[in-house]
DNA sequence: AAGTTTGTCAACCGCTCCACG
DNA sequence: TCGTGGAGCGGTTGACAAACT
């Protein structure tokens, strides 16, 4: 065992290959096979490592490769066999339960847990034909996981994200996505009648909110369940992929720009001749928001669903933010939900 | 146009596993 | 059983290109 000392002999060439070395090594390779790697590169007249020769041709030059673009159903292959192969972690958790179950049950019997780690990107490369391990796990961690994040899916546990952090960014792009997009878009693609540009502003300001106090009740859900899983009562804190993060609840009304005050909204007078009838639009397109990010629109709250959805107040013919209801049915007002 | 930041991916590093003498 | 070398793995780095300011 130990390291091998093939890459640490002096004077031996590192970096990118050269079209004469990839030349040589093919060419060598195609007359007399690779046969053992750390004594081909001097067969072949290459100042190289064999490792290095040996990564050159399997990931790059071997005839069978498959370079470029991924499709659609390559990715989809990627992330179910990521699911189901790539997760080691999983392993180390249960067995540290059952270690822990262990300890409480103040059993002194030996415990045999076999954890199967590794292996993840060679055997997800297998259920890729033409595809290196290196490739896809390059391709894995610049596109595939922010595409996961984007979509609200944790790229380690597959599961849908409901952390602190997602719901954050969430935020973040639902104000990007309105400061963004003019006015006249949000009509027309919702096929809202449009009488004047005031009333507009008010139904853009009246789904900002909807949609920012939508994900605000996510996220006391969320802190609700961190809180009662930790010590603290202070801090919230929670692990978001590899980055564990702290909040305090000044962080969390600083990000979202939401004071008490504010969340104490009045009823907004808009017209009900606007929601009217209240019948769930189509999806929107990539077209009708350009800026939003093209992977998470299927995820994305419909803002005239959220609106459709939001609690009327026959009285004004407006709609009542101020208030939310629990499970229970008793309204519950933003200071005590906060509280 | 120039400087800076960000994203991509080939290549490297350090480790473990396995076969073999 | 142990030591050694070869092979292969996942994680990380850094050069380069593209995008942005």
């Amino acid at each position: 065992m130990g390291r091998s000392p093939c890459c640490d002999e002096v004077g031996l060439k590192k970096g990118p290959w050269t079209p004469e070395e990839d030349k040589k090594l093919v060419e060598h390779i195609q007359q007399h096979g690779h046969g053992s790697w750390r004594s081909l590169p001097k067969k072949a007249g290459l100042n190289r490592c064999g490792k290095s020769c040996r990564l050159r041709w399997t990931n790059y030059l071997r005839p069978d490769i498959k370079r470029g673009h991924f499709s659609t159903d390559e990715e989809k292959m990627i992330i179910q066999l990521h699911s189901v192969l790539g997760n080691k972690y999983i392993y180390i958790y249960i067995f540290m339960i059952l270690l822990l179950i262990n300890i409480y049950n103040n059993n002194n019997n030996i415990i045999i847990i076999i954890i199967i780690v590794g292996c993840r990107w060679s055997m997800i490369s297998k259920g890729l034909p033409g595809r290196t391990d290196n490739e896809i796990k390059n391709y894995w961690n610049t596109h595939l996981k922010k595409k996961l994040l984007l979509m609200g899916i944790d790229p380690v546990t597959h599961r849908q994200r409901t952390d602190l952090d997602f719901i954050l960014n969430h935020l973040t792009n639902i104000d990007h996505l309105f400061a963004n997009n003019p006015i006249g878009n949000l009509a027309t693609i919702n096929n809202i009648p449009c009488n004047n540009n005031n009333t507009l502003r008010l139904l853009q300001a009246d789904a900002l909110h909807l949609v920012r106090l939508q994900l605000l009740q996510s996220l006391i859900q969320a802190m609700a369940t961190t809180t009662t899983t930790m010590m603290s009562t202070t801090t919230t804190t929670h692990c978001s992929g590899d980055n564990p993060r702290s909040y305090n609840s000044s962080d969390i009304i600083d990000r979202l720009d939401i004071s008490q005050a504010k969340l104490s909204l009045p009823n907004l007078s808009l017209d009900q001749d606007y929601f009217s009838p209240i019948t769930p639009p189509p999806p929107l397109s990539d077209s009708n928001f350009p800026n939003f990010p093209n992977c998470i629109n299927d995820q994305e709250p419909n803002i005239v669903s959220t609106l459709a959805r939001a609690d009327h107040d026959d009285s004004t013919g407006g709609i009542n933010l101020g208030e939310y209801a629990d499970d229970d049915q008793n309204m519950l007002s933003w200071k005590d939900i906060l509280e």
